[in-house]
DNA sequence: ACGAGGTCCTGCGAGC
DNA sequence: TGCTCGCAGGACCTCG
């Protein structure tokens, strides 16, 4: 399920081989994944459109046009977006949704098996706004922890719920949040309002380390996640709670434990260490 | 303000 | 073997 680490990675392998390619000969399977925008409209806006640049903003693939409208896309649960030097394989061919050609063998293709992702093209305006309601970037200097701290108090809602969502800080997703908070020694379902000043300051500390960390790990991947090149990460290995319920805690040894709790979401910590 | 639950979507594995 | 069913979950929605 690809996260800010995930989408950082796709974006910094494809953004060198796309910025100043065109988008030839665009094809659409699925009109579904699309939002705000029709298949043809889409479709004439993308033909023959040049990349200016391709960049991330939270878990949202941002690619720039020429003309100053932005392709953004959103992974979800089991969205890839690859770029193959190749003719594609039938298995890779399968669950394409859109695919386009950019000269020199070169195909860009947004594949996704469940397509709850979504494609969404905005102009300058309507980026503006979306951006806007998206919170900080937490690798972002302008985030600091007196600001972190400042919002996480003003809500009673558990931590964990509180850091997944993308209005208050951008890009953490399940896996990150389990394993920051595992990290920064905060219980998941600990109340926002209750977080002390070096509570907020050591989550915002481990937030940063994970995500930096599963960046230079080229991302985790559990079964779909594959960056801009197709290949798989390798932050799986390193996950010190996620998927491991039931298992002996790193620094303590006592069983982690998993809950459905917060949010529906799976939730594993350790009784001990995370208070 | 917050929690609960529905919606989207398809593959997979458990159970019978 | 072949079927049904629940589950996976990020973002967004409605309802109480």
């Amino acid at each position: 399920m690809p996260e800010l680490p995930e989408v950082e990675t796709i974006v910094r392998d494809l953004a060198p081989h796309l910025q100043g390619r065109t988008l030839r000969h665009p094809r659409l399977t699925k009109a579904d994944v699309l939002r705000g925008v029709t298949p043809r409209r889409f479709l004439a806006a993308v033909r023959n459109a040049t990349i200016a640049g391709v960049t991330r903003r939270a878990k949202h693939i941002v690619i720039l046009l020429d003309g100053g409208s932005r392709l953004v896309i959103q992974l979800r649960m089991t969205g890839n977006l690859i770029l193959y030097d190749r003719r594609l394989r039938a298995a890779e061919e399968r669950y394409a949704v859109f695919l386009a050609s950019l000269g020199g063998g070169l195909r860009l293709v947004y594949r996704d098996v469940r397509r709850l992702g979504t494609i969404s093209l905005l102009n300058k305006g309507q980026w503006r706004t979306y951006t806007s309601r998206i919170g900080p970037e937490p690798l972002d200097a302008a985030l600091d922890a007196d600001r972190f701290h400042a919002d996480l108090r003003t809500t009673r809602q558990a931590v964990k719920k509180a850091l997944m969502d993308q209005r208050r800080i951008a890009g953490v997703g399940n896996i990150y949040a389990n394993e920051a908070l595992f990290r920064a020694g905060v219980d998941p379902s600990r109340a926002g309002h209750r977080m002390g000043r070096d509570d907020a300051g050591r989550l915002l500390g481990a937030i940063r380390e994970v995500l930096a960390q599963a960046i230079a790990a080229g991302g985790t991947t559990f079964r779909d996640y594959r960056n801009g090149t197709g290949q798989p990460g390798s932050y799986q290995r390193v996950l010190e709670v996620y998927g491991r319920g039931g298992q002996p805690c790193v620094r303590c040894g006592t069983r982690l434990h998993t809950t459905h709790a917060i949010d529906q979401r799976a939730t594993t910590f350790c009784w001990r260490c995370q208070t």
